[in-house]
RNA sequence: GGCGGGUUCGUAUAACGGUUAGUACGCGAGAUUUUCAUUCUCGAAACAGGAGUUCGAUUCUCCUACCCGCUACCA
């Protein structure tokens, strides 16, 4: 019988979530959504000391601002996600609260003779260790050395019991076959073989804590949970044989998950992996959302950096996986549809943060300028512009209406990146200029140009009815040629009175916008500062 | 060191034995425009190296180099 799909996002709360993790994150939801499967988000906290309060919360807060939505798993209040049904014979999705389920799975494999006690103190295996390099050597706990170690296999079963008894720091370790070719199927790689005697005699459960180590509870929770295909990230391909192993262990082949072991993202220059220290140095975010630490260091988020989060799943997607063919804009749904785990590219990407910008670029120009004015509204009260209902406009009392504003954001949306761009992009539509950038001003405001300026302003100023654009540009330009005056010469004057630089939008977009009085007051004040 | 994975323009990628090796970002040059931006056109830019297999290899095999990961009572 075909099973429902079922993934699982497993992230360990020992930090903020990087945005490889939410590629990771994305592809095992876009899989699971294609197949109308499920997605179960599992927090993996068997380390407790390695536990950082708040991440947890700023793992869901993430997925949630990417619109990746957990079928099953912890919610943001840290409550099981509510299902329709209400039932959820799979909870609880916290590690640290499935503790009771795994000990005996442990002893069983004891039981079994596929794993086994071990007294060997940390310390202990420390020093063992530490020698071993001394001499050029590297320890491994495995077939070439349990023998001469405290274990179930080497101890008195009199003193086994006892030392299980009365001490609290063992563990139980796999049994690690001594000459196995271990033989794997990824999604991705294809075909993999490893001798199991290279591998070492993991810890499966610690005594100490009474919490099993990442392997087993991955094993027993991806069992338990019924999931069907585990899509991770490649560091976790090393431990594919003992994952295999240990499903063969517990007589779980036939329900054994797929693997799909994705490649890392790289630094943009230079080698290895993308750290939260790259981005820090090289200008760009590496975590979705903004992140404070406990110690008060904050590292920055794409959300906070303008993007949307549209155009960051998006350029996520992107990085290690094409569609096939040459379509690059794709919403989450699109993805859902498009998504397939034998398009993901082998090789590690490497982050592009030019890339990223002109993703965003892309969705900004997308976006309509209502929903663009509602994001800038907030800015320009920050700059000390009030915002009101209407289309209104009044610049000295730096009053607008929500309509201006709409009107300002339709003609400035494809030139900036970022909503945050607005304001350096469009200012003088909110301000009346009372500085002129030098340069600009030396090159364009000339006498013979500036009579002109101000003959034209004035036959503006004199225009009848209501300033619409293209009835505004043709008689402008009507104007101008008739009179055989250097368009652009008298234009650029115009435009340095009304911008304060030789930069902007074209003069009947300005005028048109900031309306006559505006208009006059602004050619009189470059007249009064720059002179005639 | 051992084990595993990877290697196409600067970057992301296409190609599934035969192509002038395509596309996008970025970069350069033109054109358009009243400036800037946009837009459009054009351009520079890659098969890591070496052996095989084959009529023919970017594509298959092996070796080397380089990169990445793992090698914890972390995930």
């Amino acid at each position: 019988m075909e099973r429902k799909t079922r993934v699982r996002f497993a992230p360990s709360p020992t930090g903020p979530l990087h945005m490889g993790g939410v590629r990771t994150a994305l592809y095992n939801y876009l899989f699971a959504k294609q197949r109308g499967g499920d997605f179960v988000l599992r927090i993996e906290d068997t380390d407790s000391h390695r536990f950082v309060p708040g991440a947890e919360a700023y793992i869901i807060q993430a997925l949630t601002w990417c619109g990746i939505r957990p079928d099953e798993g912890v919610d943001e209040n840290g409550q099981v996600v509510s299902v329709p049904s209400g039932r959820h014979p799979h909870a609880p999705y916290r590690q640290s609260e499935r503790k009771p389920i795994y000990r005996q799975y442990a002893e069983q494999l004891v039981r079994d003779g596929y794993a086994y006690y071990a007294f060997d103190s940390a310390e202990e295996l420390a020093a063992l260790r530490a020698e071993m390099e001394a001499k050029g050597q590297t320890f491994i706990y495995n077939h070439s050395t349990r023998e001469k170690l405290r274990n179930s296999l080497t101890l008195p079963a009199g003193e086994c019991a006892r030392l299980l008894e009365e001490t609290t720091d063992w563990t139980v370790r796999f049994k690690m076959p001594a000459d196995r070719i271990v033989k794997m199927d990824d999604m991705i790689r294809g075909h993999v073989e490893v001798n199991s005697g290279t591998l070492d005699d993991k810890v499966l459960w610690k005594r100490a804590d009474e919490l099993p180590t990442y392997h087993l509870a991955n094993i027993v929770d991806d069992h338990l949970m019924e999931i069907t295909e585990v899509i991770r990230g490649e560091e976790w391909l090393p431990s594919l044989p003992l994952h295999y192993l240990l499903y063969e262990a517990f007589g779980w082949q036939d329900t054994m998950p797929r693997f799909a072991h994705l490649s890392l993202l790289l630094k943009p220059d230079g080698k290895g992996k993308l750290s939260k220290r790259d981005g820090d140095k090289m200008g760009f975010p590496v975590f979705p959302l903004q992140w404070t630490s406990p110690e008060g260091e904050v590292s920055r988020g794409y959300r906070e950096d303008g993007y949307f989060p549209e155009a960051f799943v998006n350029l996520l997607a992107m990085l290690g996986w094409n569609p096939g063919d040459e379509r690059e804009l794709f919403t989450l749904d699109e993805l859902v549809e498009a998504f397939s785990i034998d398009r993901i590219v082998k090789s590690g990407a490497r982050f592009n943060p030019e890339k990223a910008k002109w993703y965003n670029k892309e969705y900004l120009r997308r976006r309509s300028p209502e929903q663009l004015a509602d994001d800038f509204i907030p800015i320009l009260e920050e700059k000390g512009i009030r915002v009101t209902e209407g289309d209104g406009k009044d610049f000295a009392g730096g009053c607008f209406g929500k309509e201006y504003v709409r009107k300002v954001v339709a003609l400035i949306q494809e030139r900036a990146t970022f909503v945050k761009d607005f304001w350096d992009i469009a200012s003088y539509l909110f301000v009346s200029p009372t500085e002129y950038v030098e340069k600009d001003a030396a090159k364009f405001w000339k006498a013979e140009n500036t009579a002109l300026a101000f003959e034209l302003a004035a036959h503006i100023g004199a225009m009848e009815g209501i300033w619409e654009k293209e009835s505004f540009e043709a008689d402008v330009e009507n104007y101008i040629k008739s009179r055989e005056w250097p368009m652009g010469k008298v234009m650029n004057c115009l435009r340095l009175a009304l911008v304060g630089a030789s930069s902007g939008l074209g003069i009947a977009d300005i005028a048109c916008l900031i309306g006559r009085e505006e208009f006059i007051r602004r050619v009189d004040r470059a007249r009064n500062t720059l002179g005639a």
